[in-house]
DNA sequence: AAAATCTATCGAATTATTTGATAAATTTTA
DNA sequence: TAAAATTTATCAAATAATTCGATAGATTTT
């Protein structure tokens, strides 16, 4: 059985008339005709008793079979119309991954910006630490991560999308009041609060000021599960200092009576933030579409890094 | 899109694998790939995430597309179903058209002796004149009637059932008491009763008897709208005497006492009963069933006509 | 680096499908 | 009654499609 013969059967209960369903498919009498006589003796059941003139007529049980040809039909017809639907790469769920240190900045900005270049993406979100993100994304529950360098992992692409100067965070009335940059290892010297292990970003500042860790400096903190924005209030109370991710300051919070912010010396250390998904993802103008978003306007303070694909 | 096509997607997203999806549908993998490769391009989606190593991955469109995969087929599969059940010409609806000088002594008998020889077929009564009859066989109203010859149509075949001699009844102690049999010359001098045009029994007997309606015999009645069992009664009450088929007496009325039964002398006026069809019908083996069972256990006092067929 | 595992691609062989021409059957028209 | 018309079935040839084994290409695992 193939669609082609319900379509022809249908055909003929429509016409009553051979000849003419055949027009009607755009095929040939014989076409039509031997397709039909395959049917009836696949299915051991004669559709339409022939009278060489006149009109055909359709058996009891050729009816009930052309009303199944018609609800089968249908069906297909439902299922070309999902095709289409879903034919644009940007419509549809999109699940996007995002790390905890980028999530809160550059979310807000992201969604809004998305939501007018892909009105139809049902943007889905989940923040976690990157080797969840990885191991979703690997799985086929997310369909891209946000996440920063460094990222290899096999199978796995990814693009730049713009690197992030550090900053340091003073409360106010600190001592470093006056300066008007900071070098990494002068912070060895400080109450310093980091992120708990499995956030990129905690390693990266280690990674900028090994110091800070060596056994000697036992003015270091971790705050296991905290948050950059703990650690930020934290600061603003005078608990000590800490290092962000120049998007987690926005000009408002820049300009905060509590909290001063300090650029590092060149080269200041920075994190690459980058969008990641699976080679063989087949929507890759969703992704293209999300890097645009957030290079076209990107967030305060960052540099974009345009890829040359 | 194909019906196999469908399979070859549904295969696929339950083995997660090319190879394994083939071998389950009896093919060789390149032939699968190139039929979903097919499929894809001409629903313009990608269905399936394929990564070389590791399984397939299935898009959120495709997922959408094989779960109406499911239903086509499904429903393609409750076609075949249909068409199994139909196989059987001695199932389903089965129309029967018969006259109403016959249908009230015949079918009695041979409704539920059908019930025991093709109890899946649901035989629905049309009783009727011929001429009705005929129209509505011709149109497909009917699959079948049983009329009495002489009956000759283009594109109607037909089969002799039985030959069936016309009697005489006359009210007790009537003149012709005494007597053995009737000459259907002598029902001119009688007040003889006979069914309204449109019976084609009424002609017969008119054939039979020509005198009965010349001008000079104003004793016959035409009872328009009547039925042989009216005009039985009638005779019993001894309104006048009339020829009935022999079908329409049974054993239980011969004996009734208010009428008398004479045959005709030989040779005997009679009708011959019959069963027509479309000659294309497909469902011949159901109308020799339908023979049979008439034949095989035939009314009292009618000669059964074997066809050489 | 080699082996293993998958899907994609290729060319040849095989099957199906399609078509125009025509046959066969039947009905209508002359 | 014969010829014309109408309609579906059949046939042989051409075309299109499907199928397969072999193998390439890509990637992961050993």
């Amino acid at each position: 059985m193939t669609l082609t013969e319900l379509r022809y059967i249908v055909a003929v209960s429509q016409k009553n008339h051979f000849g003419k369903a055949a027009q009607a498919c755009f095929v040939s009498q014989p076409t039509l005709s031997i397709a039909i006589k395959k049917l009836e003796e696949e299915l051991g059941v004669r559709l339409f008793e022939r009278s060489s003139k006149n009109e055909i007529r359709i058996t009891e049980i050729g009816q009930q079979i052309i009303n199944q040809a018609y609800i089968v039909l249908q069906e297909a017809q439902i299922l070309t119309e999902i095709a289409q639907q879903g034919k644009d790469p940007l419509s549809g769920q999109f699940k996007l991954g995002v790390i905890y240190t980028i999530g809160p900045y550059l979310l807000p900005s992201l969604i809004p910006m998305l939501r007018k270049n892909a009105p139809n993406l049902k943007l889905i979100i989940e923040e976690n630490f990157t080797a969840n993100l990885f191991q979703s994304l690997k799985q086929g529950a997310l369909d891209a991560i946000v996440i920063s360098y460094p990222f290899d992992e096999p199978g796995i692409e990814t693009a730049p999308l713009y690197v992030e100067p550090f900053i340091v965070a003073l409360p106010r009335n600190h001592e470093w009041k006056q300066r008007a940059e900071v070098r990494p290892e002068d912070l060895s010297s400080q109450d310093l609060m980091l992120l708990g292990a499995g956030h990129c970003f905690r390693d990266q500042v280690i990674e900028a000021c090994p110091e800070c860790m060596s056994g000697d400096s036992e003015l270091t903190r971790t705050l296991e599960g905290g948050s950059l924005e703990t650690i930020r209030h934290m600061v603003a109370a005078g608990t000590g200092i800490t290092v962000l991710p120049r998007t987690s300051i926005t000009q408002s919070q820049k300009n905060e009576a509590l909290i001063d912010i300090k650029p590092f010396a060149d080269p200041s250390p920075s994190r690459t933030v980058a969008i990641a998904w699976r080679k063989h993802y087949p929507r890759k103008e969703a992704i293209h579409t999300i890097r645009d978003t957030i290079q076209t306007a990107p967030l305060d303070g960052v540099e974009v890094i345009q890829s040359v694909a």
